[in-house]
RNA sequence: GCCGGGAUGGCGAAACUGGCAAACGCACGGGACUUAAAAUCCCGCGGCCGCAAGGCCUUGUGGGUUCAAUUCCCUCUCCCGGCACCA
């Protein structure tokens, strides 16, 4: 009997729909879970990652459901964005035509892996409905001042023609497309993400069931550090330079300052000196560099001498200052202290530029006193001040402090802390995004369009000519309006918002998806939030969760809701590669889920993969693991063959049962779902070998615990088995810990810590008759007859281990 | 360089708080059933020595703690990821 799995899974595919069994219902007076995975774009196909990412998802909120609680699992579109609009200008048809045509075919795919969504509660970032509220945010937004535009150096794609967030630049390259990006001066629209960095750094403790390695990308990301801001004054105008340093510690130990190329002073110290030529030349050769090459580390530190001295305020020294481009503008305060014996980066251009150098921490155990001049490279670590005024013979970690509020004290210097952190930049020069609902007008200048005229609506069509610039900006009907304050003609924005801004709120939305009052209703998002178990890939571990945190920290000041993090537990499932490498396109290595499908059925290939390895590893796809999975359905499927037996079921069956529940239970409950699956197939081998006796309850408990993994054909053969109701309503199952305790244990016998035999004994045996036993067995003699016994170790129902 | 994670059979992996290393599956070998094949069911399956009983070795490297270490501590190597001329 082979299990038809095609027709079973249609069968109950369609009484799911009918029967609305997974539509959430908000009810105070249950426990709620709130089970969400990162929700797709429609591209049209769902992928391996996404029948991955989504089987954890749907296995552990129908586990949940059986507990009893009130679930809640929903899924929606992240459906603005830029393959839209490629596929508009590629195919000759509308990026919203296109776009519901995905989400269509995307929703049958779905449909097909049985997943348990609740589709009444869909939402779709294009649609007006929502990206009303995301007009709504920002302007409240704008109204807290979080929202601001300004003109400065952004980062352009060339290939997307559209600006990105430094979020969304990774490796130098686009996040999208990997085209190299390039830097443009615009006036862009930014949101004020670094009024939160403190709260977004230090909340990260809080997040105890997140991945440590997402905890720590955020934490880099952020990148806090603790430092000094000194101020040199220039020697001959009394204009102060001021630099930042993480190593107050070796402030004795400067021997020049170095500015970036860039720096505004620079301009105005070197006019008029001699080097002014020579440095004048050296910007502009800095200035041709790219980024990318600037920042390489094997390029020699070059630079020249400004022909201007300052002062070292902790003791007045003159030194000189020049300017280099392994300074940057961009980081602390643009310019920096050299101190050529700690810091290697200032020891290999002192070097290289014949400047001084002084030694001011010992290193221990190196011989005192050493000159600079044998020194072959900086010393980094830590050690005992010398040549440091009053600070002489303290740790440098101590006189880092110490420094550090004596120069406050006196006014040179001041305790300081500098973010990696910038503000996240929105305007994007597309047109599949939502509107930033703004208005230029020439008397009243930037003015935010009133709530009321909400939502600023995307025009139907605009020209897709792949041609560069803002298909929007060519819409007149769009661009022209009136400006709400003085009715005067006025222009739209023209820009959209970058769809991670969609995204950052999307998980609120689905608890009131339909609320017209607002983003969302404060009341359901208050059962429903916050999201108890997270589920979505690594990618995006800064992007959308950094954003999304962010959003749900402004949403708390407004006090819409009452906590400050969205996602309670985090799992970030691991890719799903092909011989080696991820599934893509370009390599040719795609595995179809849908073939997978029509040949195995949806179960197999949700047993598969969650099976082959725990949820958050990688996994390399195996045809031969598939086959796997489907011949265990089958050897399940069988056992409906079994002729009824009325013989008691052995003991050890019933232990195994109720052991089963124990561990699928618990594995469950940390996602290890690859050791609940392999427990049932425990439990069915065991049925196996009893199969003479009365194997019903057994049968009954496997076909419960396989479930949630298989669940069109779980409920098959629930119902086959003489059930009315829905599997998914039948409760998890319960294990009774009286059944699992053994009477008779086995116990290991160690000497000197190797294995030498086993025992049989009574649970409950005491020790005095455990030694008899133990001493009096035969095979046991030769380890330890006529050898002292230094220690005995007694492990209760485990080990005894003899040490002689 | 800093931060985070990892390394276990031919392969994916398992081992709870330190207590039988390799559960479960894949691949492979053998048997039963069959005219035959497929499917299925049963058995074997880390390495070395041995007819066997059994013994010795084995969780990236070297060391330590312990009666006992895949698990804890230190050293090193390699792999993956994040940040980085970040001052």
């Amino acid at each position: 009997m082979i299990y038809g799995f095609k027709e079973v899974e249609e069968k109950w595919q369609k009484i799911w729909t009918e029967q609305k069994v997974f539509h959430a219902i908000h009810d105070p007076k249950r426990r709620k879970y709130y089970v969400l995975e990162m929700f797709p774009y429609p591209s049209g196909k769902i992928h391996m990652g996404h029948v991955r990412n989504y089987t954890i998802g749907d296995a552990y909120s129908r586990y949940k459901r059986m507990q009893g609680y009130n679930v809640l699992h929903p899924m929606g579109f992240d459906a603005f964005g830029q393959p839209a609009e490629n596929a508009a200008i590629k195919n000759k048809t509308k990026p919203d035509i296109w776009t519901h045509k995905c989400i269509e075919w995307m929703k049958k795919e779905l449909g097909r892996m049985g997943f348990s969504y609740d589709w009444e509660r869909e939402v779709s970032t294009c649609d007006h409905n929502y990206y009303k509220w995301n007009q709504w945010i920002f302007l409240k937004m704008f109204e807290k001042g979080l929202a601001y535009k300004k003109g400065s150096n952004v980062n352009w794609c060339p290939s997307c023609e559209t600006t990105l967030a430094n979020e969304e630049v990774i490796d130098e390259g686009c996040w999208r497309c990997h085209t190299k990006v390039e830097q443009k001066d615009l006036e862009q629209w930014f949101l004020k993400i670094t009024d939160y960095k403190e709260k977004l750094l230090d909340d990260l403790r809080q997040l105890k069931d997140w991945p440590q390695r997402v905890i720590a990308m955020q934490g880099n990301w952020i990148g806090k550090s603790q430092g000094v801001e000194i101020y040199f004054r220039l020697k001959e105008s009394d204009k102060i330079i001021p630099v930042f340093t993480t190593r107050v510690d070796t402030i004795f130990g400067a021997t020049y300052i170095v500015l970036a190329p860039e720096h505004p002073l620079v301009a105005e110290i070197i006019k008029g000196k001699p080097e002014e030529k020579e440095a004048l030349k050296f910007i502009h050769k800095v200035s041709k560099e790219s980024k990318a090459v600037r920042s390489s580390e094997d390029v020699k530190k070059e630079g020249v001498f400004t022909g201007c001295y300052c002062v070292n305020p902790v003791n007045s020294e003159t030194i000189p200052v020049w300017i280099a481009d392994y300074v940057l503008m961009e980081y602390g305060t643009g310019a920096i202290m050299a101190v050529p014996t700690h810091d290697q980066r200032d020891f290999l251009f002192a070097k290289e530029h014949n400047l001084p150098m002084k030694i001011v921490i010992n290193q221990p155990g190196g011989p005192p006193g050493q000159a600079p001049d044998n020194m072959r490279e900086a010393y980094e670590g830590d050690g005992v001040q010398i040549n440091s005024g009053q600070f002489d013979g303290l740790p440098n970690q101590q006189a880092k402090l110490k420094i550090a509020e004596w120069m406050e004290k006196e006014g040179i210097g001041r305790i300081q802390t500098h973010w990696r952190l910038r503000d996240w930049l929105i305007s994007r020069q597309r047109y599949w995004g939502t509107p930033i609902p703004v208005i230029y007008c020439s008397k009243c200048g930037v003015v935010p369009v009133p709530y009321a005229d909400l939502p600023v609506k995307l025009p139907k069509e605009a020209p897709f000519t792949g041609e560069g610039g803002s298909p929007l900006s060519k819409v007149s009907e769009f661009v022209n309006t009136a400006c709400p304050k003085c009715k005067s003609p006025a222009r739209r924005e023209t820009d959209t918002m970058a769809t991670f801004f969609d995204s950052s709120w999307y998980f609120l939305r689905f608890s009131s998806p339909k609320f017209e009052a607002g983003p969302f209703s404060m009341e359901e998002a208050g059962y429903w939030m916050p999201v108890d178990q997270y589920i979505g890939g690594i990618e995006h571990a800064i992007l959308h969760l950094l954003y999304s945190r962010f959003f749900t920290k402004f949403f708390k000041e407004l006090g819409m809701v009452a906590f400050d993090e969205p996602f309670k537990k985090l799992l970030t499932q691991g890719m799903v590669l092909k011989d080696g490498e991820v599934m893509s396109k370009s390599r040719g290595n795609i595995v179809d889920p849908d073939s997978i499908i029509k040949n195995y059925g949806a179960d197999t290939l949700r047993i598969y993969i969650l099976f082959a390895a725990p949820p958050e590893v990688e996994m390399e796809w195996s045809e031969r693991g598939i086959e796997g999975a489907y011949r265990f359905l089958n050897r399940v499927w069988r056992l409906l063959e079994n002729k009824r037996s009325k013989k008691e079921p052995p003991e050890k069956l019933k232990k195994k049962m109720h052991q089963a529940i124990k561990e699928v239970t618990l594995d469950l409950e940390s996602f290890k779902f690859n050791t609940a699956i392999s427990e049932i197939m425990e439990l069915v081998n065991e049925i196996y070998q009893d199969s003479d006796a009365d194997i019903t309850e057994a049968v009954k408990t496997t076909v419960l615990l396989i479930s949630p993994f298989a669940p069109h054909f779980a409920e098959e053969m629930w119902q086959r088995l003489g059930n009315k109701d829905s599997i998914f309503k039948a409760g998890w199952p319960k294990y009774e810990e009286r059944l699992l305790e053994e009477s008779v244990v086995t116990m290991i016998i160690q000497v000197n810590g190797k294995l030498r035999c086993k025992i049989e004994v009574p649970a409950g045996i005491a020790e005095e008759n455990l030694k008899e036993i133990v001493f009096s067995d035969e095979k046991l003699k030769p380890w330890i007859e006529g050898k002292p016994v230094k220690n005995l170790v007694i492990v209760p129902k485990k080990l005894v281990n003899i040490v002689i």
